[in-house]
RNA sequence: GCACAGGUGCGUGAGCCUGACUGAAACGGACCGGCUGUAACCCGGUUUCCCCUAGUGGGGCGCGGAGGUUCAAAUCCUCCCCUGUGCA
């Protein structure tokens, strides 16, 4: 609803039949380039709930992001992605430039249709690599020496060509290339690595600015906006229809085609990726409010706070983020990186933060971890061998529902991959879940929070 | 009955020829931890002895059983038991 108002305001009703090859002549023709929108609907504290409308559809903040390195989020299949309510996954520059290649993936469409996600994307630029691969890597003003833990090969990455390599995979939000500080570090060395990583996200948005028409889909997604199709009802999907043609008759070439037809989370043709600035400054919130103001300053349409789940205690971390979030425009997405468990992203949300990722409930799944609303279970115990319960009595998630304790215990100690599969699937259904709630605390808006104090207070 | 091959810790299985660095490799099983912009279906620990010592450390028992050789034996020698295979 919000975005069909923002179309309108932007590309009038022009865009219905007859719609040339194209793309950015049929809707877009008057159009500027439109990168991000954002806007916060909702304050409960200072927690916000927005709606962050991208290329490719309508993200409601705060959101938790699954990690998918390697374009996949390990053990779980993209149709169960959109199942569970995924609005927006991760992918990684670093890893995907390794292999497949950002030359491979653009040619085949760019990561949406490479890998068959037709929501958003965002790509982390390989900034996190500086730090998680010191072993492997050398960093200079000029950007970094990676030695590829795959063949040992040697690859350099910089901003610009960080900038260049995810413009190439085209995720909807990229991210200014930069270091994250290693933790413990010297202070001067906290400054230095932040001043490098401000002198980089100059250097990121310049060459993004200069190159950001680059993005591979215009070329390969022809769906049209909503408004389009709502008033093009005569549109591909219905020919194709109107042939009679099934999934099995259809020729391969063809069937992809239609593949990409069916994909009804329109990409609005006119939008361009964003680029998206990091803060650092380590733990030191001096350092942390220099970062801010500098990187608002260079300006991006939306800031991420980074350097942070490194190793520090969880109370610094936390007493960063709130230092770091004071001076954070109000008017921007907020993106905290990296973090956490359920209880930090549900806290973190309150205290206004509209995206997070982290490996942690897939990676924890996998290796038998799982969290619930009575805490976390380590499903390897042998005291669940027995347990014929649901894991989590208050999920309704598809495994909580179907599947009793026993059973996962049994596929985890039989190494079956179907137990990484039902136990990600949990973790990230609980994980959303967690963020929904959260996010629907907010939405009830600080009105709510007002008659909480009330405490028979009549529903509306 | 004869001839070979073999018996090692929870399992598989190195070591034995060429004795000392082996309380016993490696892999696995079982159990317990860890995991926070993914070098992660990964990593660490216990199971692998007993006693003395705060600890460094020291002593004892231990590789089918018994005995022997030796400063020193899972490793060499003798006999016995058990398992497998082949031949009668």
């Amino acid at each position: 609803m919000k975005v069909s108002r923002l179309h309108n305001k932007r590309s009038p009703a022009v865009c219905g039949r007859g719609r040339p090859q194209d793309s950015r002549q049929g809707c877009g023709a008057t159009i500027p380039i439109m990168a991000i929108q954002f806007q916060v609907e909702a304050t409960r504290g200072a927690g916000r709930a927005g709606r962050l409308v991208t290329p490719h559809g309508e993200i409601e903040t705060p959101v938790f992001m699954p990690v998918g390195t390697l374009a996949s989020v390990k053990g779980v299949p993209q149709d169960v992605l959109e199942e569970l309510g995924v609005q927006i996954l991760l992918g990684n520059t670093y890893h995907l430039y390794l292999r497949p290649g950002v030359e491979q993936v653009r040619q085949l469409g760019g990561l949406h249709s490479f890998m068959a996600w037709r929501r958003a994307i965002l790509t982390d630029s390989g900034g996190f690599q500086v730090f998680s691969l010191s072993e492997l890597r050398k960093v200079t003003e000029d950007g970094v020496t990676f030695r590829s833990h795959l063949d040992g090969s040697s690859h350099f990455l910089s901003p610009e060509s960080a900038m260049d390599a995810q413009i190439g995979l085209g995720a909807d939000i990229i991210m200014a290339f930069d270091e994250c500080t290693e933790y413990p570090a010297e202070p001067a060395r906290v400054r230095e690595s932040m001043e490098m990583t401000l002198r980089w996200a100059e250097r990121s948005k310049r060459y993004f600015e200069e190159h950001e028409h680059e993005v591979p889909w215009e070329r390969q997604y022809r769906v049209p906006s909503t408004e389009c199709r709502e008033s093009a009802p005569g549109s591909r999907r219905d020919n194709r229809r109107d042939a009679g043609a099934t999934q099995q008759q259809i020729p391969r070439f063809a069937r992809n085609d239609k593949r990409r037809a069916r994909n009804d989370q329109p990409v609005n043709p006119d939008a361009t990726q964003a680029l998206f600035g990091i803060v650092q400054g380590g733990m030191d919130v001096e350092l942390r409010q220099q970062s801010v103001e500098r990187t608002v300053e260079i300006g991006f349409p939306g800031y991420a706070i980074g350097g942070l789940s490194v190793g520090e205690p969880r109370a610094v971390t936390r007493e960063i983020v709130e230092a770091t979030l004071e001076h954070l425009p109000a008017d921007k997405p907020r993106y905290l990186m990296g973090v956490g468990t359920p209880e930090e992203i549900a806290e973190y949300a309150t205290l206004g933060i509209d995206m997070m990722d982290c490996v942690l409930p897939t990676r924890a799944a996998r290796h038998g971890l799982l969290f619930t609303s009575e805490g976390k279970i380590s499903i390897k115990q042998a005291r669940y061998a027995g347990d014929d319960g649901p894991l989590d009595p208050n999920c309704a998630c598809t495994v909580c529902t179907r599947y009793s304790r026993a059973y996962l215990r049994h596929l985890y100690a039989s190494k079956e991959v179907l137990a990484q599969v039902l136990n990600t699937v949990h973790n990230l259904s609980f994980y959303l879940d967690t963020m929904r709630r959260v996010r629907h605390s907010i939405a009830l808006g600080d009105r709510a929070s007002f008659l909480s104090g009330v405490r028979s207070a009549p529903k509306p």
